[in-house]
DNA sequence: ATGAAAGCGCTAACAT
DNA sequence: ATGTTAGCGCTTTCAT
C-alpha cells in the first residue's frame, strides 16, 4: 500500500494525498475521501521515502555511557518524554563507559540518521572536539559544560558548596571522597566547591583528606577504609556522588563507626539509594530529570531555527536534602 | 556527497560503487580505488535512500513501561550492547506506564520504521494481541511469557518458590506483599510459587497474609503497615520485588520491629537497593542482563530466518541470594 | 566483472 | 485548490 494505490482510490492525484499527510491545502471534499480511504487500508506513509524526500528523520540520537544508573536513567526519562510529545522518536546509543564508542555513535549519527544528538557525556578530549565539530545536525551537551554548544547541567559546584557549608557547621575535619577532574563537573566542579565552601568557613581540605574513586559503591568503601586508616579522627566525609557515599557508610559502619555520632556522611544526587540506607543520606537534589526535558527543548529549539537559533546554557538548581546520615539530620 | 559523485571521481558506474559498498563482484583494482576516493570524501550512503530500496533499516524499536527502574535499565543494557555488536541501533520508546502508549508505539512499528520489536510488557489485554497479530515484523516478548511469541522471562515461578522453601525452615507465620495479578510474571507466577512453596511445606497462605502493592517503596511501607495491623505476629514478609521490601523494612523498622530477628524480610530481583538497605535483603537473582541479551539474539533469529524461524520460550534461571534481612543471613 | 536503466515511495516546484 | 513532473540516493535486474 502505498500512495499511488491511495490517491486511485480516494480519486485524486498523490500530490493531493501528500498535501493532505502534510497539512497542505486541500478542499474538505476530498480531505474527507483521503481519509476514509486511509482509515479503511490502513495505509502508513513510508518513512524511508519520506526522510529521502525531506531530509527529516523524526530521530535524535542520544549518547549515553551507561543506562543502569539513577541519575542517567532519569535524564533519561525526561528527555523520552519531551521527545515523545514533539513526535520524536529516541535513538538511544550507550557506551558501556567507552570513550571512544561515544565517537562511533558520533560518526555514526554524523550526517544521516538523526535530526539532532544530545550527548550526555562525561569526559571531553580533543578527538572529541573534533568530532563534535565536523557533525551537521545540532547536539545539545548533557550534564557538563563545553564551551561553544548549548549545554545543560547541574549546578555541580552549588551543591557542593552548599552541602560543606552546612556540614561545616557541624564537622570540624572534613575529607572528600571525589572523582577523577578529567570529569569537569562531577569531577572538577564538586571538588571546587566543597573547597571554596571550607575556604569561606575558615577551614581548609588538605590532600590525605581527599580521595579519588570510580562511580560505584566499592570504590567508595576502599576510599573510605583508606581515608579512615591515614585520618583516624576524621568527623565528616562528604562524597561526590550518593553511590560512592552508599560505599563509604557501609564500610564505616562495618567498621564500627557510628554515624553520624561518630562520622557524618553525605552525598550528592538525591537517588534512591539515599533514602534507603541506614542512616538515610543526606544529599543534594540535582533535577536530572528536568535536566532531560531542558536538554530536549533545546534541541528543538537548535532543529527549528538553524543557524539563527542562539545558543544557549541551562544550569539547573538544586536542593540541600537533610537526612539521617549528618547531625542535625532527621532519619526516614 | 552521494553515489554517483564518488562513482564518477572514482571513475566507475554507480552500480559498482554499489557493489562495492555491498560487497558484491568488484574487481581488486576499482575496488581499490572506490576506498580511495571514498576515504577522501568521507562520504557515507544516505541511510534512508538504501532503506528505501532494500527495505532494511536496521533499526530494533525496543517497549518499556519505564527506564527508571533497576530491572528494566539492566534489560535495557543487555539488549544495548547486544543490538550494536549486530550493527543494529537501538529506537528506543518509552510509555512511561501508560498501557496505551505501548500501542501507540506498537502501531509505529508496524510496517516502517524498524527490523523487529522487543516488547518488554506488563500487562497484555485483548487489544494488545490484535495489535501484535497485525505487527509485520518480528517481536519478542521480555519478561512475560505471551503464548504464540518468542519470549525471554525469568522464572518468576521458582524464584518465588525457592525463596518462600528456604523462609519456611525460619518462619512460621508468613505474609506476603504482591502486585496485581494482572501481570502474570510479577503478579501471578511469584504468588503461585510462594503459595505453593508454603503447601509442599505444610503451611498455608490465608488470604488476610496477602496484601496488594504498587511498584515502589511507599507503596510497599503501606501494606506493610496494613498487613500488620491485620496480622500483628507475622514473623515473616516477603515481597514481590526488591522495592517492595525496602519499603516494607522502612516501615517495619520505624515501627520498632528487629529485623530479622522479630520479622524477617526478603524480595526478588536482587537490585541494587538490596545491597544497600540495613540489614541487606535476602533476595533472588533473576538474571536480568541476560535476559535482555536473550531476547535480543532471538530477535535475530527471527530477522534472520524469516518463516523458517522457529518460535522459542526461553525461560532464565535464578539464584537465591541470602543476606541479614532473614534468620540465617549475613549482613554484607 | 561492469554498466545501463528502472524504480523504491515520497515531496515540492511549477503550472493551471 | 489540484495535477503534472522531476527528482531524493540508492539497489538490483538485465544485458554485455
Amino acid at each position: 500500500m502505498n500512495i499511488n494505490e491511495i490517491a486511485k482510490l480516494a480519486g485524486v492525484s498523490r500530490a493531493t494525498v501528500s498535501r493532505y499527510l502534510n497539512n497542505g491545502y486541500v478542499s474538505e471534499e476530498k480531505k474527507e475521501r483521503i481519509r476514509k480511504i486511509i482509515e479503511e487500508t490502513g495505509y502508513q506513509p513510508s518513512s524511508s521515502a519520506q526522510t529521502l524526500r525531506s531530509k527529516k528523520t523524526n530521530f535524535i540520537g542520544v549518547i549515553i555511557p551507561k543506562i543502569n544508573s539513577d541519575s542517567i536513567s532519569r535524564m533519561v526519562s525526561g528527555i523520552s518524554s519531551t521527545l515523545a510529545g514533539a513526535g520524536y522518536q529516541m535513538l538511544l546509543a550507550c557506551t558501556h563507559n567507552h570513550e571512544k564508542e561515544e565517537l562511533r555513535f558520533l560518526n555514526l549519527f554524523k550526517e544521516n540518521h538523526v535530526d539532532g544528538v544530545i550527548l550526555l557525556g562525561t569526559i571531553f578530549t580533543a578527538e572529541h572536539r573534533k568530532v563534535l565539530k565536523s557533525l551537521s545536525v545540532p547536539i545539545v551537551i548533557l550534564s557538563q559544560y563545553l564551551s561553544g554548544y548549548s549545554c545543560v547541567y547541574s549546578d555541580d559546584y552549588r551543591a557542593a558548596y552548599d552541602l560543606t557549608s552546612y556540614l561545616a557547621g557541624t564537622g570540624t575535619r572534613i575529607g572528600y571522597l571525589g572523582v577523577t577532574e578529567k570529569d569537569e563537573a562531577v569531577g572538577k566542579e564538586r571538588l571546587r566547591g566543597v573547597r571554596e565552601a571550607l575556604q569561606d568557613n575558615h577551614q581548609t581540605l588538605p590532600d590525605e583528606y581527599i580521595r579519588e574513586c570510580m562511580f560505584d559503591m566499592e570504590s567508595g568503601a576502599a576510599q573510605a577504609k583508606a581515608l579512615l586508616a591515614d585520618v583516624p579522627d576524621i568527623d565528616t566525609v562528604i562524597c561526590a556522588t550518593d553511590t560512592i557515599a552508599a560505599g563509604a557508610l557501609q564500610f564505616l559502619k562495618s567498621a564500627g563507626k557510628r554515624v553520624p555520632e561518630d562520622i557524618q556522611i553525605a552525598g550528592i544526587g538525591d537517588s534512591s539509594l539515599s533514602r534507603v540506607t541506614e542512616p538515610s543520606l543526606t544529599t543534594v537534589h540535582l533535577y536530572y530529570e528536568e535536566a532531560g526535558t531542558e536538554a530536549a527543548r533545546l534541541l528543538f529549539d537548535l532543529i527549528q531555527n538553524g543557524e539563527a537559533a542562539i545558543q544557549k546554557e541551562v544550569k539547573l538548581d538544586c536542593k540541600l536534602i537533610v537526612q539521617g546520615s549528618t547531625r542535625g539530620g532527621e532519619q526516614l
